[in-house]
DNA sequence: TGGGTTACCCACCAAAAGGTAAGTACTATT
DNA sequence: AATAGTACTTACCTTTTGGTGGGTAACCCA
């Protein structure tokens, strides 16, 4: 154990939350599919949704809708017509990155 | 990127696969505080009860069947009365421990 | 006039996840 | 005889998550 994640009883609260709200942010049968899918470059909708098949049109509009919400991915709809509306993953969103890195990793045993 | 992360195009279906097992693996509002609980010592059925305050016994339970099934954690039952049942993260068990300490560290940003 | 294109929304449904409250077995203790 | 302790099980319910199949707006092009 690395001696900054040493911790208190005072702390064991804290981190339950923090590891809780983690899992909040990672979790779900898509959306690190997604979040991985955009780490390349910004995609629009519609280029998301063939880049992830199998996923259903109201979940992924729900995910993506979240990923905003939590500030992770950026939106820009532009005033055209058909419509025109870019995802793409911003600083916060990035620091999940190693989390899928580390996810891949570990995951393999589980195959 | 870390090169052995580079990926062609043949190679992002099995990255789906394994990010989606990761997922199945470590997600669930309860999986990580269990095993975060477990990264010290052996525990009894009741010390992990009353270490995961707000768990329902079936969650517990059920938690604790999968994670022995998934092979990250060793059961032991000793044959007293009143019985005695004893869990213990085992080396697979332990491959996600890094992961909880990255989750710690991405998710104080997500609170 | 009518179909193509794009990024959605909506009503409805099914499955999975999680919670509640009760019960069980077996023994030791009061 | 009743109670406590331990590690569960069971039936039932609610919430969350995800899927299906349709519809919409606005413009372009044929």
């Amino acid at each position: 154990m690395t001696p900054e994640l040493k911790q208190t009883s005072e702390q064991i609260i804290s981190t339950e939350l923090i590891i809780k709200k983690a899992v909040e942010v990672i979790c779900g049968k898509w959306r690190l599919i997604i979040i991985h899918l955009l780490r390349e470059k910004t995609l629009r909708y519609g280029e998301i949704k063939r880049g992830v098949p199998g996923i259903s049109e109201k979940v992924l509009v729900h995910e993506l809708k979240q990923l905003v919400e939590l500030g992770m991915v950026d939106k820009q709809s532009f005033g055209e017509v058909p419509p025109r509306v870019e995802y793409s993953l911003n600083e916060k969103g990035r620091t999940v990155l190693p989390v899928i890195d580390l996810l891949r990793e570990v995951g393999q045993a589980f195959i």
